[in-house]
DNA sequence: TTGCAAAAGTGTAACGATGACACTATCTTG
DNA sequence: CAAGATAGTGTCATCGTTACACTTTTGCAA
């Protein structure tokens, strides 16, 4: 373990907080810690950036260690460098957040150890080092970059229907939408494409699916 | 000079992108480099976290140490650290910018050493490592934050006209604003007070000045 | 003293965006 | 074929935004 020397740099971090939608959840993922400090409490996937690593490169590194996912948006939030964030030594974190479309998880998660699980946001559990603040400021740039921006649309999967996207910003916003407003504000985006198919689930009229226009590409709108 | 060894802490600094408003232009702080790299050439004041200092605190003393200007409104900006964005070794570095009154500098600036200067943000030099794209993210950020805060009575003293606030904006805008339509906008802000006092300045009508409500303090609106 | 220049100050109407609101269509299942 | 369930669709009122022009007050010079 390195010591604390009078004039040395500190050591520097990336953290990720990642979001995906399951369960008609808002949920995101947590690790659970091995060692001290804070042993056995969940904390933020992240860890040390590598020589020759830029930053993002690092949080993707991270995100792909703990989820087995590439290639999603992923973006810096806020650097946190308080003295005595961490006990051991100083260490400024670079966090960032993720989001995740549900379906490309299915494959990994949970599987290659334990010590890791989806909880609720609204259901968390205490969270080490200041893991909770993160979050925190994770959920309201998310939430506010649904208002003026197309960011919801990195949660869906290829094909997907206009209420599984009024659900998607309502599990975020945590609030509900009227759909024939909603309707009119996503299509006037035109950001998504009608497909020819539909989906039929359930006893009940089937529904038509979209697709995303710019997949990756997070538009500013307004 | 430290040197880099292969799994060594990265360097950690802060650098200020420190915005004011002189000679009807707005401008920010440069200090000129005294070694290499970049030696001669101008660059954001800067330089290491100490140990035990927060990153608000290292870059506030920062842009003390290089305006003599303090308890002005400062914000984390973004943090860049791509790993060859100084020759030397491995730099992190968290950008801030922050916002001065043209008042409060009167007194120092360019006093304690001549390597300082103020440049019109549309007549830069070429800067040193990546600050250009620290500058443009700054500007971008302080542009798109007028529209949705009262973060440009930031730049106010302590009395001052209408006519002096439009000038703020549309020197950040950089474009022109229909007067009526803007004094409309500003009082409904709520965060300014009519003082009984007017300003006579030239053969013209006086101006009434106008008072910041909560100085200090940026309100996000609408 | 008067009138000219120069900035301060003031209101209204058109337009577009947003929000509230309810019924019909289509499918499955019993 | 009726019942249940979700998909899908349009209009009107309200509010905020934008465009736009003249009067007021002063200092100065003729």
């Amino acid at each position: 373990m390195p010591r604390k020397a009078p004039n040395a740099h500190p050591a520097v971090t990336t953290n990720v907080v990642v979001f995906t939608l399951r369960d008609d959840r808002l949920k995101l993922l947590l690790v659970r810690r091995r060692s001290d400090p804070f042993r056995g409490m969940w904390a933020l996937p992240g860890g040390f950036i590598r020589p020759d690593e830029d930053l993002d490169a690092s949080a993707m590194r991270e995100l792909e260690e703990s989820t087995g996912v590439g290639g999603v948006y992923l973006e810096q939030l806020f650097t946190f460098g308080a003295p005595d964030r961490d006990p051991r030594e100083r260490v400024i974190s670079v966090a960032y957040y993720a989001l995740v479309p549900s379906e490309k998880l299915r494959l990994r998660t949970a599987s290659h150890t334990e010590a890791i699980g989806w909880f609720a946001l609204d259901e968390l559990p205490e969270l080490a080092f200041d893991h909770g603040e993160m979050v925190k400021v994770a959920h309201e740039r998310l939430s506010s970059k649904l208002a003026y921006s197309t960011i919801a649309l990195q949660f869906m999967p290829e094909k997907f229907t206009l209420s599984e996207l009024q659900n998607v910003y309502e599990l975020i916003l945590n609030e509900k939408l009227d759909k024939r407003n909603f309707r009119k504000r996503v299509l006037s985006m035109d950001q998504i494409n009608q497909t020819h198919e539909v989906r039929r689930n359930g006893s009940h009229r089937p529904a038509r699916l979209y697709r995303v226009k710019n997949p990756g590409e997070v538009q500013i709108i307004r």
